[in-house]
Parts: structure tokens; C-alpha cells; sequence
DNA sequence: TCCGCGCTGTATCGCCGGATACTGTCGAGC
DNA sequence: GCTCGACAGTATCCGGCGATACAGCGCGGA
């Protein structure tokens, strides 16, 4: 259920489970490290869900900089929004280590709502989930200050993947400052600056080279089951 | 179809017919200009279909900050990633004009999606472009840069909203420097030096008030439809 | 063992956006 | 006509981030 280490992204495992039983309607592929799944500005009408491996999805923009939304791990899903939306991908997919995907046709779809109508609700759910992810995102990222952004990050990651501590909520997925940079569109060199000054203002710690959150400053753990 | 012209946002008319012909199951509400609608952080079940008026969704951020996400004007829908998603609202909405929405109950629709597939569809289709829409945003929030953050803005309106003009696309929507400045987390002093540099470089025209994005730089108006 | 590489930590410098404050302009209302 | 207020335009100063460069460090492979 949580997925990779690496991963940024789980998913309520209800609603792994609808899409699983459903395996038969799809096509499943495989892609080595390296290739990629869709490409941002295509027209895709399929959508993936993630058996095995790791996927990154991410935006290179017009500067050439590339950000990195997420690393999707088993049990997820992605590409649904282009699929549904009938727009081009705002982002590309790539596997970054052998990876086997569910492909599914989006215009497959209406006819199975009418004998699952809570799949059509579940799919509901997710595109909703990942809307208010991004709207969350978007209200740190108008914030230049860097702590914020690394912070929205790292809690975000802790509401997903956070395991108890003594000190607050760590953060059990494998980041560099590198990837952290990526993800929030600041430097590399401010990340390692950010980090230095929340360690040194106590919000956050390390702890065998995850990062922990510490308890005055994380947030309830979601349910998202 | 295209909605007041202080709104920042369209649907797919066929969408908004889909949910009028649905009026009989949703309850009518009128609220006067400054009431809240929903209020960031509540959970609330239900979604909103505005049929005349306007409404700002804005999120407050911890800073006190507010940025304006959108302005809703008549034939859109808001509010639904968190009755659908059943997490608290990321966002407030606020009537800013007397203004009259259908209520709907989102755990109805489960019911609905057997007889009216096509409706889990189209709902499917709005969170996507929501989807989109914010993940573009993000991109372009990620940088620092005031002009690409203002240029994204005006040309997603411009997208929507757009009509032709003999030097590109002019964007029919009344936006002051304070609107602008709280729609980018700009501050307001950093937009009027923005748009003068950005017409001094030809890549924007002002006529008769209303923004004309250069041919040169403007995209596709997309067909929304 | 030693080398090389990827990652982290840190310094310097230049640039630019935020804060603040003030002026100019247009329009509505009396 | 006059006043007031909302909005646009501009100047100054300060702080902090990006770019760049380089040093330490740990680990894996030959």
C-alpha cells in the first residue's frame, strides 16, 4: 500500500483495489528505466495505474528547467487527467527503473459507470484528491520563501508516508537536496541553506537520514483510505 | 456561456446544461454580496453550481495573505474536489454580487452515475481541467520571475476568454493591478512595473483598458467546449 | 588501496522583488 | 466645481535568492 521509498504519491487502496479487478479491460505493458510513458503536449486517451516500478512525472518548462511533481510507486495512477480532460499532457511520464503499467482506455469508460457507478465515484475522488493537492501546492509556491516551500513538501510527504517518532512525524521517503530542489523550484544550494535553518530552529530533524518533523510544527496524519 | 466579465473561469456548456437539466434535485440558495459560501477548512458535502452572479474562491494562507484562485461567474461549478474528495476545503468561496447557486448533495450521485453515465463523465472532465489548469499554474509559480507569472495569467484568460484584435488576442476580463497582484503572489507595486516592461517589450498592448497579448505570444485559444 | 563520483556544505557577488512612501489621474457623488 | 477615494505609476532601500565556485565526505568499483 505505501509503495517505493522513493515514491511521492499513495493512494487509498479501495480504490487500487476497483482499478485491479478491472485489469481484464486493460493492456499491460512494460518500460525499462528510462523510457517514457506519455509525453508532455501529447494527446493520450489512455491513463496508467502502476503494478510495479517507479514512474516520475514532471513539467520541463519553457526555460528548459525541468520540476518534478511527483514519483508515482505501485498502486497509483496517472495520466487520468489528459485522458479524461481531452487535453495534451501538461506533463510527461518516465520510468526510472523497470516498470509495469495497467494501460487503460479512457473512452472505455461510460459504458462501465453505468455498472459501476462507485468506480465512476472513485475516480471522482482521486482526480478531486490530486486537485487539492495541487491547489495546496499552489498556495506555497506563490511564496517565494524557500522554507515554506520545502516545508509544504515535506509535510505533505509526512501526511502521506509519515510514521511515528519521538520527535514528530518522519518522513519515510528517500530525498537528495538535489530532488528537493526539483520538486519546489528553488536552488539546490538554498535547499541545504533552508534545511540548516529549519534544523536550527527545531522544526525539523535527522534521523538516520530521513527527515523528521518535529511535533509542533507537522500535522495530523490523513486518512486517505 | 462566457460568463460576467470579472469572471476567471468557463465550462463546457454542454456540462453546464447537464447539470441544469439535474435543477430538481439540488436546492436553490441566494446569498448577498460578502457571504460565505463555504469556508476553507470545513468539511462540507455539498457542490455548488452558480447560475447568476459572481464568487471569489481565495485561499488564506497562514501568513494572512489571500490569494484569489478564481472568480466564478454564472454556469461554472465550485466547491467540488472537496465533496467529492471528502477533505475540507482548501479554499473559501465568497459571493463578492448577489448571487444564486444550486446546492447539490455530492453523496447523491452515486445513484445518479447509473442512470446518467455521461454526467460521471463530464464531472470527471471538470476536475481534470481544474487539474490541468492548477498544475499549469504551478509551473509557472515555481519560478520567481513577476513576468511569467502575470503572462501566465493573462493568457490562460486569454485562452478562455480571448477575442481577436488586429495585435493578438485581448482578454475581455477587467483586472486591476491589485487583482492581478493577489491572483500571482506578486505584490501590486511589482505588477505595474511588470506590465510596463512587458509592454515595452511588445509582448503586451493595453486598448481601451482591456490587455492585448501579442500574436507573437499568444497560444491556441482552446477550445473548451 | 586508491580513485572517482555523487551528494552536502559554504562563501562571494550581483540582481531583483518586497516594503514603504509619495505623486498623479480619473471618476463618482455632493 | 470641489472633494474624496480607488487605482496607477515611480523612487529608495534592504534583504535574500540564484549563479558560481570550491571544499569535505562517504561509498562503490577496479
Amino acid at each position: 500500500m505505501s509503495g517505493k521509498p522513493e515514491a511521492t504519491w499513495r493512494m487509498p487502496d479501495h480504490l487500487a483495489l476497483k482499478i485491479s479487478e478491472l485489469r481484464h479491460l486493460a493492456r499491460e505493458r512494460t518500460f525499462q528505466a528510462g523510457q517514457e510513458i506519455y509525453a508532455q503536449g501529447e494527446l493520450n486517451s489512455s491513463f496508467y495505474f502502476v503494478v510495479t516500478g517507479l514512474v516520475q512525472i514532471s513539467i520541463v518548462r519553457i526555460d528548459g528547467a525541468e520540476i518534478v511533481l511527483e514519483k508515482m510507486g505501485p498502486n497509483t495512477i496517472c495520466g487520468e487527467a489528459a485522458a479524461f480532460a481531452e487535453f495534451p499532457c501538461f506533463s510527461s511520464a518516465i520510468a526510472i527503473e523497470t516498470t509495469t503499467v495497467l494501460e487503460f482506455e479512457a473512452s472505455k469508460l461510460p459504458d462501465l459507470f453505468r455498472e459501476h457507478p462507485d468506480l465512476a465515484l472513485a475516480l471522482l475522488r482521486l482526480t478531486s484528491l490530486k486537485q487539492r493537492v495541487l491547489a495546496l501546492r499552489l498556495e506555497h509556491m506563490v511564496s517565494n520563501n524557500p522554507e515554506e516551500r520545502v516545508l509544504e513538501l515535506l509535510t505533505r510527504l509526512g501526511q502521506m508516508f509519515g510514521t511515528a517518532h519521538t520527535k514528530g512525524n518522519m518522513v519515510r521517503t528517500r530525498l537528495t537536496h538535489e530532488m528537493i530542489a526539483a520538486m519546489t523550484g528553488v536552488s539546490r544550494v538554498t535547499v541545504t541553506r533552508t534545511l540548516k535553518r529549519l534544523r536550527e530552529s527545531g522544526i525539523l530533524y535527522l534521523d538516520d537520514g530521513y527527515f523528521v518533523i518535529s511535533r509542533t510544527h507537522d500535522v495530523e496524519p490523513v486518512d486517505i483510505s
